[in-house]
DNA sequence: AATGTTCCTCTACAGATGTAGTTCTACAAG
DNA sequence: CTTGTAGAACTACATCTGTAGAGGAACATT
């Protein structure tokens, strides 16, 4: 029964988190189709995919349930989780917890312009928006 | 003599870090001098900070030289780059390489509000307006 | 000179990760 | 019933990381 449910800092690498999106995009998969799925970018074994879904599973990231006689795996914790508590695992240790360092970073290192900010508010203002009212 | 300068991807642990900010603030340190600034946070053996520092120095992050019989170590690559690469990182892996989205996540996350979006774009256009021209 | 102190170097070990082979079991096909 | 096959479980191994003890060399102190 796997351990901690999710909650807790949750970092994952980068071949746990390609499986993972598998898992959040199909929704519940077998290690054979896990496998399928990852077959284009990482061409691993079948046994390598399944030690990783057993990791993951003690982990508590992922749970199994049998069918018949194959195992069945979905994901316990969903993709904003994870985003979640690696971007602030970064944002800690390497601004300071300051956002908005963060985010001068992007700007200053061209990952982003400074008039995509604008659109990145009226986004979010419209989002919010249509959350709250959905009016006319 | 080490190995690859810098440049290439440069991820550092959170322990890995702690050690580097010790020589990106002090410049270059002997080990007792890490293990000493470090001795608040993290109580590690001198051996620990001695280990740690040869590996990094097998990577390359930072150079030893002799002093006497006492090794100086200094880093090779700056905070910026270890941000840059990390953050880079980060954001192929969880938004895609969209950093639009990761603003977003952090808006959404509370992690800085909308309106601080606004006061990043103007710290950034005063800083860039003073170092293309500090007229009056 | 003898001894203690300091600090580098080597070796060690547990846990995580990437990768995969071997074994065993149960089901399907002949 | 025999045999192939698929998939789970176990084992294996290299590398990285966190952590540190043991050994050895050089310097200071008596």
């Amino acid at each position: 029964m796997a351990r901690a449910p999710s909650a807790e800092a949750t970092t994952l690498s980068e071949l746990q988190l390609d499986i993972m999106r598998v898992l959040w995009s199909r929704g519940a998969c077998t290690t054979t189709e896990v496998t399928e799925a990852l077959k284009a970018e990482r061409n691993l074994a079948h046994t390598t995919v399944s030690t990783l879904l057993t990791r993951l599973e003690r982990r508590g990231v992922v749970a199994a349930s049998k069918d018949g006689r194959q195992l069945i795996y979905r994901a316990c914790i969903d993709e904003a989780q994870v985003r979640r508590s690696m971007v602030s695992g970064l944002l800690g240790s390497l601004f300071g917890g300051d956002a908005q360092a963060l985010v001068a970073h992007l700007v200053r290192e061209d990952e982003i312009a400074a008039d995509d900010l604008a659109a990145v508010r009226e986004l979010l203002a419209r989002r919010k928006a249509d959350r709250q009212g959905p009016a006319s």
